[in-house]
DNA sequence: TCCTTGACTAGGG
DNA sequence: GCCCTAGCCAAGG
């Protein structure tokens, strides 16, 4: 199978870590930054990844977070400056450029 | 090996 | 701007 490697992981960190406080990255900005085939795979690296990663800094493409995460998370980004408005984070405004 | 699940995304109605 | 559908990929049972 066609598996991740730890490479691919390390990238995908690396690149979580490097986002700025008070900015935010989408699934698929990760996922093409790191080289990854699918923004999916990086929703799957989060959800196995025990790491102390700012993983509250990566939501959807439409702007808002995972459901079961919405709420911690975006009283997390509104602690660093990143105001969500009714529950979805204007992407325009905060998304990091890679 | 097949089927299901899930922290996704783009497109059409 | 929201809801539904199809395509997408990796892992676990």
């Amino acid at each position: 199978m066609a598996a991740i490697t730890d490479e691919q992981v390390e990238t995908v960190r690396g690149l979580v870590a490097r986002i700025p406080s008070g900015s935010v990255a989408t699934y698929g900005d990760i996922a093409e930054a790191a080289g990854l085939s699918s923004a999916r795979t990086v929703g799957w690296i989060m959800r196995t990844d025990s790491s102390d990663l700012p993983w509250h800094r990566v939501i959807s493409a439409s702007g808002r977070p995972a459901a079961h995460l919405a709420t911690r998370q975006l009283e997390r980004l509104r602690a660093e400056g990143v105001l969500a408005v009714d529950g979805r984070v204007p992407l325009r405004e905060y998304r990091h450029a890679f």
